[in-house]
DNA sequence: GTTAGTGCAAACCTTTTGCAGCTCT
DNA sequence: AGAGCTGCAAAAGGTTTGCACTAAC
């Protein structure tokens, strides 16, 4: 179980081990991912009804300095809000549908190449690497195509 | 001139030319790149004293939406702002430093294994892509070493 | 002359901060 | 016991919206 080995190394760090705490790490670890604050917040209320929104973005922030989780901006395709996604699974980019929301993870060398070229050309020491891809997906771009005919076909636009 | 093919493709995209995009634009065009809503304001500003921020915000909105710019977020380092630069000069990563905040461009052959390797491998038409990578440059890695050792002497560190 | 765009004020949303009281270790 | 953490209320920072007026086409 991944929240127990999150423990452990909060604990290592010098951080405490508080209730809130750990229901936050359960509902990350359980969930999955592509949480922002807001839905995570909802879902730790469901354990404890009165965890605090604050307390919320205070452990995200925790998580985040302690190497525990990534912060995803997932394009700002729903608004200005953050992401959040263990950092368990291995470098990975997003792919996000601008249409339809639906987010796809992609694994691949290019990733490794391109942290290494970079590491290589600037003597940069990466501590994280981040790629967002936005587009439409195999399904919405037949969808979107379809839009735009009706679009031109009600407003057969002058130009 | 870059601002003027600018000009040019809002026209046939059919929005207007104001005085206040003109201005924009030029700022844009001449400052390079990396700006923010309120710098490019401020900048804007000692053109026409009487531009506002709105019109900053609703312009980069255009822009963005006609294709023209492209934003960023330089891993938050500042801020929740976004950043914006014209997309004239190709695909291109941003490394920025965490400590001294320098950014550096990146372009080369990853970045274009990776568009291709995720459009065939979901069938996905891409729009946008971003990487932005973060880390220490070669400069701020000794600083941040001695940085820690002084850390280490005052305060020993029990654990 | 129309319609799109501007400026102003006010709202909005997400995130952060100050502080008194509570709780892990 | 005491530093670290929480909850609450309030503020901050960045961006958007409603509306009357103005300017580009």
């Amino acid at each position: 179980m991944k929240a127990e080995s999150a423990s452990k190394a909060l604990q290592d760090q010098g951080f405490r081990l508080t209730r809130q705490r750990k229901i936050l790490l359960d509902v990350i670890d359980k969930s999955g991912e592509h949480l922002d604050a807001e839905r995570l917040y909802q879902l730790a209320q469901k354990q404890d009804p009165k965890i605090n929104r604050v307390t919320v973005y205070r452990t995200l922030k925790m998580l985040k300095m302690g190497g525990l989780v990534d912060e995803l901006d997932l394009m700002h395709h729903e608004g200005d809000q953050h992401y959040y996604e263990t950092r368990a699974k291995g470098e990975h980019a997003h792919v996000i549908c601008l249409r339809c929301g639906k987010v796809e993870e992609f694994f691949g060398e290019p990733l490794q190449r391109l942290r290494k070229q970079v590491e290589e050309t600037f003597g940069f020491q990466i501590l994280i690497a981040r790629t967002e891809v936005g587009g439409y997906c195999a399904h919405c771009q037949v969808l979107r195509e379809r839009e735009l005919e009706e679009a031109a076909k009600s407003a057969p636009a002058g130009r």
